[in-house]
RNA sequence: GCCUCGGUGGCGGAAUUGGUAGACGCGCUGGACUCAAAAUCCAGUAAUGGCAACAUUGUGAGAGUUCGAGUCUCUCCCGAGGCACCA
């Protein structure tokens, strides 16, 4: 059998996948060395959820374009970096193993093992040896870990919040992920609960995190969303006084230049004002009705009925305006928001369309004080923020006493007909100005005022017959006239204007002038001013007026600062972030609740009081203070006067000293005849005291009186327990049953509001040393009232492990699943070592997602966050790529916790991220990919089918990058023959031939594939790829051996990005040993870049008549005589004259005649 | 309502940033090979008129700037994404 020479093996694109996958892998092509690399690149993809169903085409989409990027950057030398992980904590996961009703474990370890495999299939340059995957306790102990920096920083706090409840998820979620009022999850409607948070502050870093949006390489769309969700407004606070009440309330404004338009107030339901001005408000029922109805409202009704506003009136209730003195109304209404700015705004309805529309509706007054400015031509005569010569000028429409007519004048020596206008001094009547020049100019007299056309404004002109530049404060009137009357004029005043009367369509042709034209738009009603909210110049201001909008600015905050009656202040939309999850699946928050610790800090006193016969530290005493301090108490243990012969008049006196030192969270615990001295010490107390515990408490009158004249008459005292009752919260009587000297009946008479009787047996009269018993009974009266306090776990006792939990599953009562693992909750306190409780809400997967990158460099280190040397080099990636949809949200956070990590000292950028790339959505049938349209591609049977290189390819081609693409099964299919026609040019080239001419095709697709892989577009790219296969098909037999080398080497080159595979079996097939990924991207000669000959076009008057072919270093002169001489030029330019000759080199000559 | 990005053949999409509109691919039409089909190969393919060379029109609509506009300016229409009573 003879073997055919140079036989062409068919393109196994399985076998080829395969065998190169295990090639890279066992050589570790791309597993850069983190210490060593010399030119290192660190290539980030957004890390995958990794869900059940498996890797989506969106995901192959977004990762193998990401990974052409990085193959390209290693044919540069770079040491690429490319890491891949998983990012499966989460509501996502856990809300599917909840459908299928398997345990989250399980299907996170199957989701797993699946997902790895397709990944290693796409035939992406990740380095396996270093993954990351977020719920496994390795790396979410460092999760915890940037908990406890931000604790230690006071960037993580607690508070009660009203909160975004989803009743589905049966979570907390965060602003960003409520859209419009609904879960951006299950869709349901979000509610407001009010629960105890966990929070970054990430608004101390707004500031920030905007500034450097002005200088980090991203696309201006994701700055842009990043910039309103920061939502800086730059503004003022000014303070109103209430009248009669001397109170100020504050309120926020990015418009202090409308100052003197501020007609009333406006407070947010929620608003202090309305507590503290209650008793003036007239109207109680009214507003207290409404503002609880407002309070009810959900998301979903506001957003409902959005826009149709309401509002009542606190009658009896007024402001003082700081700038004018003047007495404003004060509302309340739910269009202003309590969380934004102070809850409360002055109300300016001339410029502000939701206070103009509440105006209108309620009948409050109205003022304009910015009128709007038209510049003329460009020319702005305005000069250190004043306008140079000023002028009240009235413009004055009459209608005609029968028709449809309107009265004009045209100037003599003046172009253009215009409406009778003249100018008027401050403080005259307007309308009377009106009515003067009317009858002046043209002679009517009779006229009637109708209306004034909308308010005020300002336009700039140059008066000819004065010579000077001026602005105009125009004022439009419309007048009707009531008969032809007329006045008598002198003929000198007739010959100057020619009067006429015009029809409604001809006055819109006639006019010329600006402010006639304005004038008229009005009164047409095309023009709607009594609302303007731009900015202008201010009117009815006294000091600001005639100042442009953003110099009153300057000047009202200068005045309400120095008479404090105001400051300039920065708002900002953005929130805290909440990251408290009420969920299984996520890394609990290290943190444990301790009352031991909170008792320390509140350092309660505790006053010892002893009995007959002995002293401060007899009995128990001397141990339970010691117990006592153990625990951070202060404890007063006074050994009280003549203790074998008490007078009851010593001991107080010497218990008083201690017992001004007492407060209500105070505790006084007395032994036996001590109890019946607090009895009496607390009967004559000034202040209120928290706890008394009475051990053994001699109250009774029959105890033993043969002890001494001043025990008789101490004993015999009574006790005035109604006044007793008055200066305590509570009252423990301890007993013991077998105590010879205390009869229990004695304090079972006593009727105290709080009173605890406890009665043990074998405690005889408590005279022991030590009560271990009783000192826990004592330390829990003290724990009873005490709040916890929120300690963080140490960080060498860190991962705070998620406990195997059989149900995992949420409950809905604002806690987690985790408060039902008592062994997890219960706990010692890192701090005190005394009883504690854990945390048991687990942090949002946003913060696993908003340092990750910072860990994939660092997974063999086991003692720390990261190696602080590799971050170094690695560190800030080089290039990012993701989703659009995380611009707000992933975004934000990473570059929070960047600044973050910078300002500890841990490493030396504050943005995380080099360069960011948003790619598109891939879909289907124009409608997004997803299970419930039955429209979703998978990736592993378009591998089976056509193999990666083909999928890889055709996700390059079928759209920009950056925007996405629709995916169509016939395009796939096209790619794919497309492979199998490369393959077979591939091998059909033998180099035998006589050697082709014009080579410079190679050097040029080298270039532009460079330069398009460089800018990410990709379907471009492919496309120049497909023609330089096409050319090297029609040539393929004519290539000497020179020149086929080429022409292959190129080919495995320019492919290698988007078909790994076959470019490196090509490489093979070339007799290289070593991958192509470890050699360098092709040099093109710029020289061959370039053709001998080139096409000129000719045009003539900018249509395209001839083309020219010329050799390339051609003048310009040699071109224009080879133009003129063109036939078909010479047709069309004819015996008209050639105007013009406009060259561009190389390119074209365009003729105008 | 506001902000951002888009609107180009039958379809996905190109166009050096003001300089040949429709690259490249899909689809379609015709042809070759085949008994036939698939695959493959060759040719054509914006529209209109013409046998043809060629001419005219043409980048959502209208206007403008320019020798020349898909690209710049203004007005409007449509679509996508984001924000939405943020003072």
């Amino acid at each position: 059998m003879t073997k055919k020479k140079n036989s062409i093996p068919k393109y196994n694109f399985r076998s080829i996948e395969k065998k190169w996958q295990k090639q890279w892998e066992e050589k570790g092509v791309y597993r850069p060395d983190p210490d060593k690399a010399k030119r290192p690149f660190y290539n980030l993809m957004m890390f995958p959820y990794p869900s059940a169903e498996g890797l989506h085409v969106g995901n192959t989409y977004a990762f193998t374009g990401a990974d052409v990027y990085g193959r390209f950057k290693k044919l540069q030398g770079f040491d690429v970096f490319e890491p891949i992980g998983l990012d499966g904590f989460g509501i996502h996961s856990e809300n599917y193993a909840m459908k299928i009703g398997e345990h989250i474990k399980d299907v996170s370890k199957r989701s797993e093992k699946n997902f790895y495999r397709q990944l290693h299939e796409i035939g992406n340059m990740y380095d396996w040896s270093r993954t990351v995957e977020t719920y496994k306790p390795e790396y979410y102990k460092w999760t915890q870990w940037l908990f406890l920096q931000m604790f230690k920083s006071d960037l993580a706090y607690q508070k009660k919040a009203k909160v975004n409840w989803c009743p589905l998820c049966k979570t907390v979620l965060s602003d960003e992920q409520v859209i419009a009022g609904e879960c951006e999850r299950c869709d349901s409607t979000v509610e407001k609960k009010e629960l105890k948070q966990w929070f970054f502050s990430i608004t101390k870093y707004a500031d920030k995190l905007l500034k450097n949006l002005d200088w980090i390489d991203w696309p201006s769309d994701v700055k842009t969303n990043q910039k309103n969700w920061i939502g800086k407004s730059v503004g003022a606070e000014v303070y109103f006084e209430i009248k009669k009440s001397g109170e100020k309330i504050s309120v926020f404004t990015t418009r202090p230049d409308t100052l003197f338009g501020a007609t009333y107030l406006v407070v947010a339901p929620e608003h202090s004002l309305l507590k503290s001005e209650k008793s003036k408000i007239k109207n109680q029922k009214e507003v207290f009705g409404y503002v609880e109805r407002a309070l009810k409202k959900t998301e979903q009704q506001r957003k409902n009925e959005e826009k149709v506003k309401t509002g009542v009136e606190l009658k009896g209730v007024n402001a003082i305006n700081p700038v004018n003195g003047e007495e404003i109304p004060v509302w309340v209404a739910d269009y202003v928001l309590a969380e934004y700015g102070t809850g409360a705004i002055m109300a300016v309805p001339a410029h502000d369309e939701r206070d103009f529309e509440f105006a209108k509706k309620f009948g409050l007054s109205i003022r304009q004080v910015v009128a709007p400015f038209y510049k003329v031509k460009g020319k702005d005569v305005v000069k250190n923020g004043k306008l140079w010569t000023r002028r009240n000028i009235v413009n004055v429409v009459v209608k005609h006493w029968k028709d449809d007519k309107y009265l004009m004048i045209n100037r003599k020596g003046q172009e253009g007909e215009t409406f009778v206008l003249g100018s008027a001094k401050d403080g005259e009547d307007f309308v009377k100005v009106a009515q003067r020049e009317v009858r002046e100019e043209t002679g009517y007299k009779n006229l009637i005022f109708k209306k004034q056309l909308g308010g005020k404004f300002v336009q700039t002109f140059y008066a000819n017959h004065k010579g000077v530049s001026r602005f105009g404060v125009n004022n439009s009137f419309y007048f009707e006239l009531k008969n032809g009357a007329m006045e008598k004029m002198s003929e000198k005043e007739q010959a100057k204007h020619e009067v006429m009367w015009v029809s409604k369509k001809d006055v819109s042709r006639k006019l010329k002038i600006e402010n006639h034209i304005k004038t008229w738009n009005r009164f047409l009603g095309k023009e709607n001013e009594n609302c303007f909210v731009g900015e202008g110049v201010s009117v009815n201001s006294e000091y600001l007026n005639d100042l442009k909008t953003a110099d009153a600015k300057k000047e009202i905050i200068g005045r309400l600062t120095k008479k404090k009656q105001g400051k300039k202040t920065v708002d900002f939309k953005l929130r805290d972030w909440c990251i408290s999850r009420q969920r299984y699946w996520g890394p609990p928050i290290p943190v444990v609740h301790c009352k031991g610790c909170a008792l320390k800090k509140e350092k309660i006193k505790v006053l010892l009081v002893h009995g007959f016969g002995v002293g401060g530290d007899s009995n128990w005493f001397g141990w339970m203070k010691k117990e006592l301090k153990k625990i951070g108490c202060e404890v007063f243990s006074p050994s009280l006067p003549k203790s074998n012969d008490p007078s009851l008049s010593w001991w107080l006196s010497e218990l008083k000293k201690y017992s001004s030192k007492l407060d209500e969270k105070s505790l006084i615990i007395s032994h036996s005849l001590g109890s019946r001295a607090v009895a009496h010490l607390l009967a004559g107390s000034k202040n209120r005291i928290g706890k008394w515990i009475s051990v053994a408490g001699a109250f009774g009158d029959e105890e033993r009186k043969d002890r001494g004249k001043n025990f008789e008459k101490f004993v015999s005292k009574k006790i005035e327990w109604k006044k007793v009752d008055e200066k305590i919260d509570q009252v423990h009587f301890v007993l013991s049953k077998d105590d010879r000297w205390i009869d229990t009946k004695h304090h079972e008479k006593i009727k105290l509001s709080n009173q605890i009787n406890t009665v043990w047996e074998g405690y005889s009269h408590f005279a022991k040393k030590k009560y271990p018993h009783l000192r826990d009974y004592i330390v829990d009266a003290l724990f009873e009232d005490v709040e916890p306090i929120a300690v963080p776990v140490s960080e060498k006792d860190l991962p705070v492990k998620l406990p195997p939990m059989e149900d995992f599953l949420p409950e809905g009562k604002g806690k987690g699943p985790l408060a039902k693992n008592e062994k997890f909750v219960n706990t010692k306190c890192p701090v005190c070592g005394g009883q504690g409780e854990r945390e048991t809400d687990v942090s949002d997967p946003f913060v696993d997602s908003s340092w990750y990158f910072f860990r994939y460099l660092s997974t063999e280190f086991h003692d720390k966050v990261f190696d602080k040397k590799r971050t170094k080099k690695w560190l800030p990636v080089d290039s990012y790529i993701g989703g659009k949809e995380h611009t707000v949200l992933h975004l934000l956070y990473s570059r929070f916790v960047t600044m973050v990590l910078n300002d500890l000292g841990y490493i030396d950028f504050d943005e995380p991220y080099k360069r960011f790339f948003g790619h598109g959505l891939i879909t289907k049938d124009g409608a997004k990919m997803s299970k419930s349209k039955g429209n979703v591609i998978n990736p592993d049977d378009m591998i089976k089918k056509y193999g990666a290189d083909s999928m890889r390819l055709y996700l390059r081609f079928l759209g920009d990058f950056s925007q996405g693409g629709c995916w169509r099964d016939s395009g796939i299919e096209g790619m794919s023959r497309f492979v199998n026609r490369m393959w077979k040019v591939f091998y059909e080239i033998q180099g035998e031939g006589k050697g082709v001419k014009i080579m410079s095709m190679t050097d040029k697709t080298i270039k532009v594939v460079e330069e398009d892989l460089e800018k990410l577009s990709f379907n471009t790219a492919v496309a120049r790829i497909m023609e330089f296969v096409n050319w090297a098909k029609e040539n393929k037999t004519d290539f000497d051996k020179v020149q086929a080398v080429k022409v292959k080497e190129s080919l495995a080159f320019i492919i290698s990005p988007f078909a790994p595979h076959v470019a490196e079996e090509f490489w093979s097939q070339l007799s290289h040993k070593r991958s192509i990924f470890e050699s360098l991207w092709p040099k093109f000669d710029p020289k061959n870049v370039f053709d001998e000959q080139i096409e000129i076009v000719v045009q003539v008057n900018g249509k395209v008549r001839d083309r020219l072919i010329i050799s390339r270093d051609v003048t310009e002169d040699e071109v224009r005589v080879a133009v003129l001489e063109s036939e078909k030029v010479q047709k069309y330019v004819g015996d008209k004259k050639v105007k013009k000759l406009i060259y561009i080199s190389g390119r074209l000559m365009s003729v105008v005649v």
